[in-house]
DNA sequence: CCAAAAGATGCAATCGATTGCAGCATTGTT
DNA sequence: AACAATGCTGCAATCGATTGCATCTTTTGG
């Protein structure tokens, strides 16, 4: 294995001193530096190949160019749009991201916190739902600079970005009640989770506004199972089953279309279903599915915005971005019987 | 932002030398020092809370145990599980992973390369399906370590751990032969995957063993929209369409769904079609998917085990592995009219 | 009881790039 | 012509951990 090409080998062809051709390579410097120079310096490197090492580079200045995203699991289908959105922000400026998946277990995201922060990272975009650990106000506490994601900040004053989840229910409810339909179930997500909470506080709110009489059943988990359970636990115990279900994501949607499938009902002729987060492939399903969508590669671009100013800027604002959601209308929801 | 505790803290508190709070906390060294000392400088260090610094440590060690991992596009519903499955491997081991995503551009993918060596990662694990540019060739050349996934090595003599491709295909044919089906058609992927190839062939070679009629065509990319357009030419063109289809993916499988779908046919009544990947949700779709299942959380951990035993033992064999892949027989497949 | 071996720790160079400071050369000013 | 200002480059310390070698202490064996 040859060895690797050192600013030295640069300096020694180019007849200059190491610092001459440090300052050289990089834009911010190379002001300092004669241009008959610089480009003399830069045609050795070229010429030999020459990549700074960025890990020396990183000793030095302290700082990696790199940013720890920590994620619940990537197989969540709403997480790789979130990824790639950071990617497409911090990309273009130099930055890496290395994801990280906790599968929600606290003891795992502390000591994937850990890892990160010995690896120097230079930030944290955190998308783990559930609140109620310590370890974000710790973070903050000792000068770690992060901002959270499709989560709230939960008292620690990091950024947040946010989708804006509360309108999203609202114009689901007032769709629903547009159609004719007087009594609409949620089925809310994990109370774990704050976007559960929020989901579900809105939902109550908006029927109490709009005169619909309101039932929310809660779901152990963000699941096709623990929706298809959920719906067949109504349809087996109620008289009279609503009209209209508002799901608390898409998966628990899916699972209400399994649970009308195995009763013999469809969908939206006996019952009308939306969805959260308009997820891959929401539109094809059958029906293709009436759902909130959510601008994930936005709020995943924008939380890497708002962490490298944080960065670069030195300074952190608790703010709130919330981004709009839209109501994507398909054919899940129809007019009430 | 307080500053980092060092080596040299460590040192000062337990009253030895940095170099012995190094050998100290290393698992590797350890029997070097006295068991005392050992556990005056761990508690000391645990006092402190001091996180060995890996940039440090990468410079002088020229190890960053990070590991770039470059894919096309992590919301193609494939590689989440890929990645999780590398990561499964390269977690408890210390590793961590970056991963890149090149959207199928030779040039994005030629510099995120640079940026990843750059960054001097151990090694890669590449996922791009596209062969025909000479990038793995250069960095076999000069010593770089990699491994393919789910990809053929295309001569270069890396490692690479694929499904079996041709079984999975050998098996959906001969699964609607039994049910009946006498002429098949295949939708073949983007000839630049060299996964395309394979199972376009196997396709041929199965169809011609088992005295089917067998018909190709070509797809410009694996998508839906792709899947849906190929299917309406093939239906508004043929006196006599197939009654059965053979996805390349079961993206293009969906795609056929839509078609079949929009000019009043049914599935599996009219048409039968099995897809390739058993992609989530699957078995959601209306009728639930016929497809072939690859490991991808198995191939990912594979050739992450593969990597790592090349760098630790400095050895590439371009071994070629072959995980097993399995029909999973929904409803979208029926006895031919 | 002494020499040799083994054990434990300190010392200092090293990894590769960055950067404040110093020094030299050139240009400009009066 | 003398001096200041400016521009360019070299020098060397620095970031934090690792590690071959030297040194010192303790144990072992004859």
């Amino acid at each position: 294995m040859p060895r690797r090409v050192t600013i030295g080998d640069v300096a020694k062809i180019a007849g200059v001193h190491p610092g001459t051709v440090s300052r050289a390579m990089n834009a911010k410097t190379e002001s300092q530096v004669n241009a008959d120079t610089v480009v003399r310096v830069r045609m050795a490197a070229k010429q030999l190949g020459y990549l700074p090492n960025s890990i020396a580079r990183g000793l030095r200045t302290s700082s990696t160019m790199t940013i720890g995203v920590i994620i619940p699991d990537l197989t969540n289908p709403i997480f790789p749009p979130i990824v790639r959105g950071i990617d497409s922000y911090l990309g273009p400026r130099g930055y890496s991201s290395v994801v990280v998946n906790t599968d929600s277990s606290d003891v795992a995201e502390r000591s994937l916190f850990e890892s990160l922060m010995q690896r120097q990272v230079d930030g944290f975009i955190v998308a783990t739902g559930h609140s109620g650990h310590s370890l974000m106000r710790e973070a903050y506490d000792s000068g770690v600079r992060a901002v959270m994601v499709n989560r709230d900040s939960g008292g620690v004053p990091y950024p947040a970005v946010v989708g804006d989840d509360a309108h999203g229910i609202w114009a689901s409810v007032e769709h629903l009640a547009g159609l004719g339909h007087r009594a609409l179930t949620h089925l809310e997500g994990p109370s774990s989770f704050s976007t559960s909470r929020v989901r579900a506080e809105a939902f109550v709110a908006a029927c109490a506004e709009m005169n619909l009489e309101a039932t929310v059943i809660g779901c152990a988990e963000y699941s096709v199972d623990e929706g298809q359970r959920a719906m067949d636990a109504i349809l087996e115990t109620q008289r009279t089953p609503p009209t209209a279900i508002v799901a608390g994501n898409d998966l628990l949607a899916l699972g209400v279309y399994h649970s009308l499938r195995a009763h013999g009902l469809t969908c939206p002729d006996d019952v009308s279903v939306v969805g959260f987060n308009d997820m891959p492939f929401a539109r094809d399903f059958q029906p293709a599915m009436t759902t909130v969508r959510s601008p994930y590669t936005e709020l995943g671009a924008e939380s890497a915005r708002l962490l490298l100013k944080q960065i670069e800027e030195s300074v952190s604002i608790a703010m709130r971005v919330m981004l709009p959601v839209e109501l994507i209308i398909r054919d899940s929801t129809g007019p009430a019987r």
